[in-house]
DNA sequence: TAATGTTTAAAACAGATGTTTATAGCGACT
DNA sequence: AGTCGCTATAAACATCTGTTTTAAACATTA
């Protein structure tokens, strides 16, 4: 079975080198170099770079999707029709973020490969993603609209995209933050605590007064 | 005065192309065409790719950082010893951060520049703005811990960081949320408006409840 | 005017990039 | 045995990269 040998060994190495680097920064060179492989396979099995590129993101969020869409119908079959409380959805949206790299020991990779998915994506990946994966955050998106029916629904799509904002953030650039911290508290920060720290900071965002409507003291901006 | 006039157009280039798509993605004869600058023109006024890179940064941070310290010394004359409460630094940063780009109406290049700098940069970049801003940040820190005395270090740390993730991460992936909000609910939403929707949330996560020290019901991760 | 230092211009450089081709190896089935 | 489909290999492809070099144009100063 060496078909199945080189192409997962391109997409682990692949992952690997994205996360570190940038997809840009990464070429098909060091990959195959690294993993190993003759560098006409990731064109022989992938078709080109960017097709590699997706590969690696749906080896992570196919089984997330699938887990989620799991875990939204136990879900809603135990809450019978009645609202699931806004923790309950953010808790379970979490755990199944989690639990796909956890089998993997890759949370690490698959926080930066999300952030960089964010950030370098200005083409094929974002459209990627929002073609596959869009009607999952759809989907939870309508949960949380009944969890919060005090909130707009222009307030509620904001600060769900400020949370995402928050724990992509901090978990994709966690290494760069991670040695700040060690060196100015000594202290070793585990992806499990940060997640902890990270809850009722994410809470208190989604349940924050509503802003005033109209402010000044800030200068205009284009 | 044809070489300030070449220079600044190399800035005002650059900035506008790494801002769309990256600093790997953008090349020096993207930049010097679209310019109208000769190619060579780039390495004789900046020295390298790196360089130029960095000042282009620099343009920005070099008058912040300026405006910041003088905004502190401003606050803590003000406040004469006594402390200075958490929303006035955190509206006193967000002034300085905005005031510098709403000048060139480019805030939207600024953000999109900052986000680049933190997922982006594994190397030099990271390191320059280390070396050169690294102090405004530590004394702006300081400030933020004399107004939350009830905050331990790290939790305190920890939350300056997610807050600074959800501004960056909001403002920086603007044009990609826009487009999905607008498509949502038809709505057009500034820079200022998204500022005000992002304070009450910001603030809300700094003073959200402490974590509760032991945690289950998440997968371990490597 | 002549000389000097600075900026632009065009071309060339060496190296790296993604992709393709042509060839060989291998296992399976008729 | 022989053929077919799939995979691995090595070499070559054209293109693009950042950087240098050479020469010309320019402005400034003596």
């Amino acid at each position: 079975m060496a078909q199945t040998d080189t192409v997962t060994r391109i997409l682990d190495t692949a992952e690997v080198l994205f996360a570190e680097r940038g997809f840009a920064e990464t070429s098909l060179r060091n990959i195959t170099s690294k993993a190993k492989v003759n560098l006409a396979a990731v064109n022989y099995h992938f078709g080109s770079k960017k097709s590699l590129i997706q590969a690696v993101f749906a080896r992570y969020l196919d089984p997330f999707t699938e887990r989620f869409h799991a875990a939204l119908d136990e879900l809603e079959a135990r809450y019978q029709g009645e609202v699931i409380p806004l923790e309950e959805l953010l808790e379970t949206m979490a755990r199944c973020v989690l639990e796909v790299p956890a089998e993997r020991n890759s949370l690490k990779v698959f926080m930066k490969l999300l952030g960089l998915a964010y950030s370098q994506a200005q083409g094929h990946l974002r459209r990627y993603i929002q073609e596959h994966y869009g009607s999952v955050f759809t989907r939870f998106a309508a949960l949380v609209r009944q969890a919060t029916p005090d909130l707009p629904d222009a307030e509620r799509f904001w600060r769900l995209h400020f949370m995402l904002g928050t724990v992509i953030f901090t978990l994709s650039g966690l290494d760069a933050l991670r040695d700040i911290a060690e060196q100015d508290y000594g202290e070793h920060v585990s992806v499990r605590e940060l997640i902890r720290r990270l809850r009722p900071v994410v809470v208190a965002g989604m349940n924050a007064p509503l802003p005033q409507s109209t402010d000044d003291a800030l200068p205009a901006a284009g």
